[in-house]
DNA sequence: GTCTATACCCGGATAGAC
DNA sequence: GTCTATCCGGGTATAGAC
């Protein structure tokens, strides 16, 4: 394991088991008996750490959505993916993504098992996409009153 | 203009000026012409000036989807608003919201106009909201490709 | 090469004087 | 109601020990 695969890893469990403002250098280094400051000899900042995260939970997406072959069992493994993983999903998804830095191809394989079940219409696999995000997000942020059926808003979204 | 309006003030167009990281108590205090503890005799905290600024930012909202008659007029009339005040929308619609602290009634009149134009089908509601949040969400943050057509997603999504 | 120590700046927040 | 002083924690740069 290379260190920057140590780093990554340690970072994943810091949001998995403490939450998105857990990820700190600091907190990374202690993960890892090293110094903060040591951490700069492996990664530029806290960024790319992060990209490094969205690279990894952007490959688990797709594979999952790849196990897959409708519409429905998609948007249900989306949700069940994202609140099994709610501060890594933040990570990966709510902020403009370092293309530079990711390998290329990551992007493209994440949404390619969802575009196949659409037949390759991009326009309607960018409104499911966008409905799934939305959806999981109002959930995750508790925006559903307490006695919402999201069940049935996910249903009713996918028509 | 109360004290606690002119710091809603401040902060909002801190946000529009200067995004979302911009807004701090210091910058908050320097644009009144004071310094950031005093702030803490007004409000409680950040946190208290993200919830006021998230009933303006409610309140708005309803008033925008208030003028349409129809889902299309509401969706643009949706994504004008939140690309018109992308840092307000973000703190408005992307974190819990503290019910507490918020006028009773914001939530639901901010709905009241896309809930009417559904004839009450809550659940319908809800994924218009999360479709036009997740799109919404998505262009600001640049996670569609450059030549992505978002009209062509938008009007897929509303079928 | 890898790590440590140290230091700087910024941000939220509190205590206590005027 | 505002100030000054102060604390704590976080990102990050630099210098230098091993």
């Amino acid at each position: 394991m290379s260190r920057r695969e140590e780093i990554t890893a340690a970072a994943r469990a810091l949001l998995e088991e403490e939450g998105e403002e857990a990820l700190t250098m600091r907190n990374v280094a202690d993960r890892l008996g090293i110094k903060a400051p040591s951490l700069y000899k492996h990664v530029s900042g806290r960024k790319e750490i992060e990209t490094l995260l969205a690279a990894e939970a952007l490959g688990e997406m797709g594979e999952t959505l790849a196990r897959e072959s409708d519409l429905e069992g998609m948007g249900d493994a989306y949700r069940t993916w994202a609140l099994a993983n709610p501060a890594l999903y933040r990570v990966a998804t709510t902020r403009p993504l370092d293309r530079e830095k990711l390998s290329p191809g990551v992007e493209e394989a994440a949404a390619a098992p969802l575009l196949e079940a659409l037949d390759g219409d991009r326009d309607r696999a960018r409104a499911f996409w966008a409905l799934a995000h939305g959806l999981v997000l109002l959930e995750m942020d508790g925006r559903f009153p307490e006695d919402a059926d999201i069940e049935a808003a996910w249903a009713a979204g996918l028509d």
